[in-house]
DNA sequence: CTTGTTTATATCGCAAACGATTTATTGTTA
DNA sequence: TAACAATAAATCGTTTGCGATATAAACAAG
């Protein structure tokens, strides 16, 4: 019985685990928009910034291109991004914001950040904690990334 | 521009960030054995206690038993796990390590904990970092699970 | 006892992730 | 400029994760 392989023991468990408890909680509000949290994702991209090849926004989000190509088709399909071939180079797909993807901003701002809240308003943790929770975050992402 | 919906202000995209580059991380050790991080997690939970029913694997991971069953058909498939329909409660499935499960826990033992520590050897996080992080991460799952 | 309800798994379909490969275009260099 | 290397996306196949549903067994009432 070797303690470094107990389950309890293992902060990597823990960081799966909420990962994809927070993602369950987004679920019902991504629903009423039409999207996922992927795709919201990407959005967050390009609300940020529009007109972003494919490349860019992958790795902004550190994604690969196989993984934000068939989202971006679906996003596509869902009339919130456009894509067209790039002027200067013809390798690069331009991703753009549709009227609705533009929309769904202002939807997002309405109930995402208050529903999340919501969600974790049982929770003990008080906002310096999150921002040491994302410190430690980003350290650990800084040292895994290529 | 909201800065709510800003990317670099959000906890949950570095923990999605965070968990995806970890699991990516632990890949190449997993390789070597033979199996993948999510049934890394169930060979834990039988290396801890075996012959269990597909239920308790599922909850002490809180995944469900749509994730847990196809998981646990394909380790059968390796030869790591055996399933067997329970005694008492014919509804039930109880999972055994196989012999060749039984000997991955002194292999995974041997390369996955210190393959993490050299991953993260770069990493400015302390001991008591991580276990900072794992009573976050803790209060967050204890919210967010049902 | 039998009818209805809960429980344990399994099945199905879809969206992610990602390694590996392919295709088209651009850049480089001999 | 012709041949080759690098780059941008896309495609393919597999494993996860999960909502929804199905199936079988156990349980609860009437």
């Amino acid at each position: 019985m070797h303690a470094e392989l107990q389950l309890d023991n293992q902060v990597c468990f823990r960081l799966y685990t909420a990962a994809r408890l927070i993602t369950q909680a987004y679920t019902p509000m991504f629903n009423e928009l039409g999207i996922t949290y992927p795709q919201y994702l990407v959005l967050m991209v390009l609300w940020e910034k529009d007109n972003q090849p494919v490349n860019d926004i992958a790795r902004r989000l550190l994604l690969e291109t196989n993984t934000v190509t068939p989202l971006l088709q679906r996003m596509e399909k869902l009339g919130i991004v456009s894509r067209k071939k790039g002027e200067q180079d013809k390798r690069q797909q331009i991703v753009s914001l549709t009227q609705k993807g533009r929309e769904l901003e202002e939807a997002a701002y309405a109930q995402i950040p208050s529903g999340m809240n919501e969600q974790l308003s049982a929770c003990p943790l008080k906002l310096e904690d999150y921002e040491h929770l994302a410190q430690e975050l980003d350290s650990i992402i800084e040292t895994l990334k290529k």
